[in-house]
DNA sequence: CTTGTATTTAACGTAATTGTTATATAACCT
DNA sequence: AGGTTATATAACAATTACGTTAAATACAAG
């Protein structure tokens, strides 16, 4: 599951979290995205493509600005994968079969 | 909150993920855990320091093995943040500020 | 004590990530 | 058209991440 690895690649970096955090309350335009932050527009440009990789957000074009909005679906599969590890830790080995279908085993016998 | 960012970027490998899973279904030993992988033996074992340093595994001897459990509490944060991210877009605004606080926002006028 | 097995550390190469500055593109406004 | 603002891309350097092989350490067993 790559997109898995590009979610929580995502949301592993503070900068994306916070912007991801100003999102939730509402959409904002990339200058208002940039303005808290110390860094260089160039970089937080950059960390809206990850983002928008991780299809985490979306943006659109507003006039001469873009404006950007948080598309909260895309964390579903992170947070699931969460909760269904920790529930087989915890003794819930129903759903067996699809949590070792949904954890990308890189096997030895895989040839890709 | 740096353990947001080594816990995601822990989870944001495939590998990784995989041995979480095998772990989840109980302990193992490094070399139970190396089996099922292409990769070489120390590859495995750097894989499994990141996920000690996030938390994520504990490891303690066994005789001249070493047995590596879940620590599931430590997924219980990264979690949070996401559930807490996803409530706020959905409109339950209320715990606003200890959203913000929990996101860690790198702000320009902060003097590291 | 010597040897074998399990695991980690060292040394190294390569690719990805993150930042910077300079330049380009797109839209708006005289 | 020409100038200004908003945002993205190019080119580059520094850091980090991930893999490999070879050597080191720790324990068990003859």
């Amino acid at each position: 599951m790559k997109n898995l690895d590009a979610t929580f690649a995502a949301l592993a970096d503070p900068t994306r979290r916070a912007i991801l955090a100003r999102l939730a309350l509402g959409e904002a335009t990339v200058g208002e995205l940039c303005a808290p932050f110390e860094i260089s527009g160039p970089a937080i440009s950059r960390h809206l493509r990850v983002l928008e990789e991780a299809a985490l957000i979306s943006r659109a074009r507003d006039g001469q600005h873009r404006r950007c909005r948080l598309t909260p679906a895309a964390m579903g599969p992170a947070a699931e994968w969460i909760e269904t590890t920790r529930a087989f830790w915890n003794g819930s080995f129903d759903k067996l079969d699809e949590h070792l279908k949904r954890t990308s085993p890189p096997k030895k016998d895989e040839k890709p």
